[in-house]
DNA sequence: AATGAATGAGCATTCATTCAT
DNA sequence: TATGAATGAATGCTCATTCAT
């Protein structure tokens, strides 16, 4: 029989996981020792086996709620803007603002990929997936209304999160001495969209 | 009495960074047993640790190793071409082929940052800072000619820095599925020079 | 206040007997998740410890049902001859057959040895007191019938034990690839019987 | 690269194998602190497993130990003897008091019947069957001279293998109270031989 | 200088047992 | 009464580091 996963208490689960984010951003997944997790969620150490099977499972699980913070935030902050030009640098800047706000959350995102490269579960695939095809929409939309050059959706949304990424990881990597995540992904994302601008909205974009 | 470390071989040193890499790359930091670095290394594991005083010295000469590479590597690039911003793209095309060719070298970079954030030691901030001021010049320069628009050199070259990193860990990330990282690198290039690009040489560049 | 202990349902008792055999069989005391008897019984792991107090008593409560059986199986097996020796030898197949069909049995049998030694409950060392009591009139009523030498009957019998003991868990290590258990018993007892018949002249031997 | 076994001392080998048969002999498998072990053998826990790779491959070792100590013993014993019949006699003494002078090889006898079946690495195996052999021409010799009836001697030798484990095995866990494990295997002997003598007419018997 | 045997702190994981529901 | 969620003590095994040869 397999190991047994349950979690019966929704608010246990929320307390190792937010102690999760806490402990592997500090000291790196093998430099985490799951009895600290669990004392600071409060509870046994074989209660957070018990809700997650092993270290492993555990990491991922913490991985995917960041990645749900992270969409939900990115989404929240898309339906504040009307036109897919607004909709792309809103994105931008809430991403640097999330990291800003939550250095720990960028520290899983940097684990994940140290650690486990592209053994990501199937789920955060998907999910990843489901984001890239959120995006390329908007920037369909963009081409459609003109903001934005004919250009492959999928590649720039892939460049554009790639851009993101690399400015909040390097940013932060330089000890905040020069400029806030968030200004660094601004000024990426100024970089980034006026490059991909149509010709005829440049004016109005610069 | 401090640590005694000694290099009294160069050839050894070679051997043991260069299986170091091998073995970081793909065990990751803690996961990699220095003696497993010793055996390919062809040395004892008291050598590895003569040679290099602990596990973390060990890393670290590995990443400076790698980094000074990578500059040896751009550098070549860079008096390929006359104009900056030729020297910029053939830059980013030699910063996706380095990583492409050599794809543990993207490992110890990743791990770098996973591992010791900005823990790294005083030599390896001044060689990153004087790639810095090098890539800046030549910013300095394009503006200078008018290829490129008349920005902060510095923060233009962080940018441009993240967004390179972004790229090439990111297309790593992705399983090869989608484009090779030299691909990725000239596409973020693209985007990111069109943008800098001064509205006059905006012809001639896209 | 001394553990309580109470079955209030002999269907759950008999429930968790039986896939106590099967679990302690398979996985050894030490290797037995009690939680995989409780599954396996269809109760919970609460009921088992309700039922059995601790793992030990459980695994006392399983082998002495076992020898329990194994004692109704030679009881019935006796009755079947009426001479002395023949009941002997009908003990003999008896023995054999039952851990040939039962093969779980045998191993709590082993591990009952393994793990207690000589810690088993007074309740299983009476029954193992009217076991060889009750083989020990068997033999008394051979010599008295001239079947059998005069020999002291108890230790006639804790030989024989011994050596059905000893067969049938020899004829199990080695893999069935020999002989069946049954065969191995039977060809036991007719060593071990034809020894200890009367009628010879054993005056060389003594 | 598979776990990297090395035994550069043979005297530390020989103090854990000691120390691992007492402990072992109390505990048993699964109840053994490899720690223990290793204090007991005044070695680090790190050493016991440089030797012997990890806990069950240390208990085979133990085991082997153990049987190759038995099989010196036994070998001695027979040479002291001249007729096939002296030699089985001599034998079962010998095997009866090894055991009861070393009550803990017993015990990991036993142990290795409970925990391992017949999973034992081959070259117990063969052992074993060197063994059989050996006992098995002693029989051949006893037919050839008279002495024993014609039989299987390799099915004599199983049997008498397995009445003596009975024997001993059974002997020991009533606690001692009764006969010595010697008397118990001399015992067994005379029942055992006294069978297999040819002179006697046991035409009712078969 | 070079080696690799020895060490033991450290950590993932399991599971007997308890007890609130 | 029955349950199964929670617990934490227990233990196998690893590996960075040292140091005698």
């Amino acid at each position: 029989m397999t190991k047994t996963v349950t979690k019966p208490d929704v608010c246990k689960e929320e307390a190792i996981l937010s102690a999760a984010v806490h402990v592997f951003a500090r000291a790196g997944f093998r430099g985490t020792d799951v009895q600290e997790i669990a004392d600071r969620a409060g509870v046994g150490k074989g209660t957070v086996y018990r809700y997650f099977g092993d270290k492993q499972e555990l990491f991922w699980g913490t991985a995917f709620w960041v990645l749900d913070k992270l969409d939900q935030h990115l989404t929240n902050a898309i339906s504040a803007s009307d036109s897919p030009l607004g909709k792309l640098r809103a994105t931008c800047r809430a991403y640097g603002a999330f990291f800003e706000t939550n250095p720990e959350y960028l520290e899983i995102f940097v684990l994940d990929r140290a650690e486990f490269r592209g053994d990501a579960p199937p789920a955060r695939r998907e999910r990843h997936e489901k984001m890239i095809a959120e995006f390329g929409k908007i920037v369909e939309a963009g081409i459609a209304a003109g903001e934005i050059r004919p250009v492959d959706a999928r590649n720039v949304v892939l460049s554009l999160g790639s851009t993101l990424y690399g400015s909040v990881v390097c940013a932060a990597m330089t000890a905040a001495g020069d400029r806030s995540l968030t200004e660094m992904a601004e000024h990426a994302a100024d970089i980034f969209l006026t490059g991909i601008c149509a010709e005829s909205s440049k004016g109005s974009e610069q």
